[in-house]
Parts: structure tokens; sequence; C-alpha cells
RNA sequence: GCGAAAUUGGUGAAGUGGUUAACACGGCGGAUUGUGGUUCCGUUAUGCAAGGGUUCGAUCCCCUUAUUUCGCCCCA
């Protein structure tokens, strides 16, 4: 049996390095305040193709579809906005008496795509989403969540790159014009433009082909096109990002793919030479006509949803060395079967009193057991023969300095509450 | 969805159409039956991704499938 395409198991040191990772997602989301939210990973399909958009790839050839027992139309979800929404909705979260309604997120998305190096059909997201404010200010506090989370973890190769589509009617705007720029020269780009040109115009502006071409740099970009108000909310997202002492990049081919994307637009991407095509560590922006069109009265709201692979990935093309336990405190060495029983409870004590400990299950001679403590990083090492058992006098070692101490069984907490102390200084 | 390359044990890997698939690391056991991380000895592949074919015979040749990686599309 081998595991289906484009999936992954974790175990051993990832399992580590994804609980560490988790773990300061939670205590960021904490500190922003967020709460959390846990949604289905599969939705009737209806909810991604009007919320995720019709045009888009990700609906129209990625999804991963099934028709359940009672023959409704199921997708496993390709992303976590369209899911959040509905759930905003459905419980009638816009009614509540203090807004805004600030959410984040953490699962597995799914897309049928051909795998890469990050990039899987089973992936993880962390998101966030903000509802009910139009204030710029959570468009910037949005953006300077992943940014602050790569800066915790020491991440330094990244390029915050950020963009305004514009409210509908500056959006609409737009693309009028750049359809106007593009039509008579359609047929001198290359076959995907083509196809662009029908389906998402805005996507041209991508292109790696036909980039250096002269058309794409006249091309209109969107901030030409922002009316007034677009572009004094583009302005405040600007001032309070460098209020913040966020570097970013105004670029104008960042368009996204999301139909559902107003105003903000943005893209973290990984400013690191090894690394590969799926170099777009997170994105997001602004989608204040989402709730509406999922059922919701008109709320506006704010997301982002960074890729969990990704971002490991770009830590260890970074040698960036995460710190999570690698360290036992203590590890029971029982010299015989006629010990276990009385080292099985010297474990459990240490368990419950807050020490991480682990015994010896296979048997092993006194040899094989030091080497095991050695395998497991133990600071200490007890071991329990039957002088130990009969005297209630615990012999436990240091395993760095080999210092050997005599501890009464009674004492044993009180000791590793003093020597860990001195251990951690 | 299109194009290309890979796939040998727990790991890194060598290798050839022909009896038992190098070597290294790791694991386990012993020298050393209450004290190790050095050294020495022994041992360690459901057999070379899976299935089929060619052949007297295939891990090595051919086909199919699966997975991985790279590029495109798209995106996290």
């Amino acid at each position: 049996m081998q595991k289906p395409k484009g999936t992954y198991d974790v175990f051993g040191e990832r399992g580590k390095k994804e609980l560490y990772i988790r773990g300061l997602m939670e205590t960021l989301m904490n500190k922003y305040n967020y709460e959390y939210v846990d949604t289905p990973i599969f939705e009737a399909s209806e909810l991604f193709h009007r919320g995720v958009g019709e045009t888009t790839d990700i609906v129209t050839k990625e999804t991963y579809d099934f028709v359940d027992r009672g023959e409704r139309n199921m997708t496993l979800r390709p992303e976590g906005t369209a899911g959040v929404v509905r759930s905003f909705v459905e419980n009638k979260m816009y009614a509540r008496e203090s807004m805004p309604v600030k959410v984040w997120y953490f699962g597995p998305m799914f897309r049928y795509e051909r795998p890469q190096s990050g990039r899987y059909r089973q992936f993880k997201q962390f998101g966030v989403e903000v509802f009910g404010s139009e204030d710029a200010l959570v468009d910037a506090e949005v953006i300077s969540i992943p940014v602050n989370l790569y800066k915790i973890l020491g991440l330094k190769g990244i390029k915050v790159n950020i963009n305004s589509l514009g409210d509908k009617e500056s959006r609409e705007n737009y693309r009028e014009a750049l359809i106007k720029h593009f039509e008579p020269v359609i047929d001198t780009l290359c076959e995907d433009c083509k196809e662009r040109f029908k389906k998402n115009p805005l996507r041209i502006l991508d292109c790696k082909i036909d980039a250096d071409k002269e058309i794409m740099k006249t091309a209109p970009t969107t901030i030409d096109y922002l009316n007034d108000e677009s572009r004094t909310h583009f302005e405040n997202v600007k001032k309070y990002l460098e209020a913040l002492g966020i570097d970013y990049v105004v670029n104008p081919r960042v368009v996204r793919g999301l139909d559902y994307y107003t105003h903000t637009v943005f893209e973290v991407e990984a400013d690191i030479p090894s690394f590969g095509a799926q170099n777009v560590l997170c994105g997001g922006g602004r989608y204040n006509g989402l709730v509406e069109q999922v059922g919701g009265p008109s709320t506006n709201g704010v997301g982002f949803a960074l890729g969990f692979e990704r971002l490991i990935n770009a830590l260890e093309a970074e040698n960036i060395e995460l710190p999570y336990e690698k360290e036992i405190d203590a590890y029971v060495i029982p010299m015989s079967d006629n010990e276990k029983a009385y080292g099985f409870d010297v474990l459990q004590t240490l368990r419950m009193s807050g020490f991480n400990a682990d015994i010896d299950y296979m048997s092993r001679k006194i040899g094989g057991n030091f080497k095991q403590a050695d395998r497991l990083n133990s600071k200490f090492v007890i071991i329990i023969g039957e002088e130990e058992t009969k005297s209630n006098i615990l012999t436990i070692k240091n395993n760095r300095t080999k210092e050997e101490y005599k501890v009464s069984k009674e004492l044993v907490i009180d000791f590793f509450d003093d020597n860990l102390e001195k251990e951690e200084h």
C-alpha cells in the first residue's frame, strides 16, 4: 500500500516541528485576540461555486467532488474562507454585540492538482478572517499576522507584495480598460494568455512568458483606476503598514486568482534562491461582497491564508532550527522484571508532577539501557534494582555530569525540582 | 490537464542479464550477568516500487501502473 498521490504522513521530528509551529500560531492569535473556528472539511459544492467563483481554476478543475449516499453534491474544501463565511452567516455572527468578528483557523485543504514540492493534494492552511469593518487598520493588521509569524520563527527571506483592486466600480472600469488594451494584440500573446483573456483578463499580468513584451509594460494598472474612496483606503493601508515598520512593495501584478477580492490584495513570497516555483508563502485580501453572495447581510471581510508546508520548506531552506523540546527529564531503568512495577510507580509519580519521563519497555540489559537513555536525550537516569526496592532509596544519575545521587523515593520530586531548575539556570 | 527524469535495506548508497545483492551508518546480541556512549566479534533486504512480457535465466531489456521530483498551467 502506498499513500495517495500528493499526500504525506507526519511523524517523528516532523510531528514535533508541526506541533511547535501550531503552538506559536495559537499563542500569536491569542495575542491578537482572534477566536478559533473549525468548520467541516467538506461542504455543499455550491458554496464554493458561489463563494470562490465560477471562473477560478480552483473551482472549475481542481476540487475533490463527490456525491454522498443521500445524493448530495459535496466538495472537499479547496480553501478556508468560503466555509468560514458560511459559518459566519449560518450562526448569525453578524448579530453579535461586538464587531468586528475576528477568527482564525487551521486545517487541511484539498485540491486535485499535479503535485510538486510545496504543492500537495491535501495540504494545511493557517488563516484568519475579519468580518464587519471597512477600516484600513484591519487590512494592515491582517497583513501583519503572517509577517509577524515569519519574524517570530526567524524567517528572513520574505517579500511582501501589496496591491489594490479597488471597489466594484473601480474593478469594473479597470477590467474594461485592460480588455481594451490587450484586444488588438491578443494574437501576439502566448496560448495561455489567450485563454486568460477570455476567462480572467487580470491574470494576463501574471504571465511569465510574455512578461517582457512592451504591451505588458504599458498595460494599465489597477491603481490607475481606483476611485477616490478606494485610493484613500489603499493609502491608509500603506500608512498603517509603515506605522508597524513592515516593508512592502506595491506590485500591480498581484491580482490573486480568487474572484471574491476587492480593494487590498497581498502576497508574501519567499525570497530564497533555492526555492522553486511554489514560492508564494501566503496570500489574502479584502472581500467586501462575499458575505452577501453567500446569503448574509452586506458585511465587509478581510482575510489571509498561509501554506503550512511551504512555511516549513522555507524554514528548512534557511536552516532555521526550531527550539522545540528535544530532551526528556528522566529515563527509568528497572534491573529486572522484579523491579518493573516499582519503577512504573516512580515513572508515574514523575509524570504526574510535570516531568516528562520514560521507561525501558524492551527488557534491555543495563548497557543497552544507557544507550537508550542517550538516544532519548534523557537528563537523568534512574536505576532501580533489588537494593532500591528494599531500601526505598533510588539511584539517580545525572546523564551529563555522570554524578550519582542516592535519593529517598519520597523526595524524588524535590530532587527533580531542585536539579532541573539548576539545569535551566 | 501537458512535458521530462527518477524509484535498490531503517538511512546513505555500489552493482551485474547467470550460483549466497558490495560498502558505510544505524539497530540488536555478545566480549563487559548494577552502569553505557571507545574498541572488537556476531547478526541485520517480505530480495532491488507493483504487475505483466522477452529470455534457459532478470534487480539489471520491453510494456503498463503507482509514487516522487522538475518545468508549464494554477495556486498555499
